[in-house]
DNA sequence: TAACGTTATGTATTTACAAATATAACGTAT
DNA sequence: ATACGTTATATTTGTAAATACATAACGTTA
């Protein structure tokens, strides 16, 4: 059995933790579902977490991430902004970028 | 205020924590005093919390990172070994390079 | 106007983790 | 034999984080 490198990045703004992996998959639930609370459920997530995380990712990002209506036709829902779609595609490809590069050091060291 | 990157990177054996931060951190403290008691000290951590560490990385580790000693000159003591050193100084290349490299990436998104 | 499914928020409970405390075992040195 | 400083381990206590539960506010729709 060799040693394995792994890696968590983020992102931050103002010393506040603006994308990580989950709030990136948060986002893409809530693109996929257009609400918080069915983005929530498809990741087994309770509400408040789901709302916790999208309200520290709306304050922390220079441009709404989201926008968010209450009421309404189905009683209201979430949208993921462009400037969102463009933060989440950024990350995922620094993420990428960054396990591909680890993958070239571990040459170092699954040998010892 | 621009966005930042940020990262943590560890090295995993058989699903397990090996060497992190933090770790390396201790093993350098105990290179230093030469023993896991004093280590603690000097990083303002628990003695339990440290042994509990260091008996990780050694049922981790392929080979010994460290010989403790109980007993004897100075009450005992534990030293690196040096496959240890060999550990220690891989982590710390290849931690090293993994910020330059997030560094370039950096461009993607600080102006965001 | 009553019902519905959301967003938004508060409060209590449970769980997980960290910290503190205590003590045994060990092998030199006095 | 006694003292010392260390490794090794168990037990308790305290604190922070996650979870569960409850409820208000809202704007369409029927």
């Amino acid at each position: 059995m060799s040693y394995k490198i792994k890696s968590r990045i983020w992102i931050e703004a103002n010393n506040n933790v603006l994308l990580g992996e989950g709030r990136v998959q948060l986002l893409k639930a809530i693109q996929n579902t257009g609400s918080l609370s069915k983005a929530a459920k498809s990741l087994n997530l309770s509400y408040k977490k789901a709302w916790q995380l999208l309200d520290s990712i709306n304050k922390s990002a220079k441009k709404p991430v989201t926008i968010n209506s209450i009421g309404g036709k189905g009683g209201g829902g979430a949208q993921i902004t462009e400037y969102g779609i463009l933060l989440i595609g950024v990350f995922d490809e620094i993420n990428k970028n960054c396990w591909s590069f680890l993958d070239e050091q571990l040459e170092k060291i699954k040998d010892l």
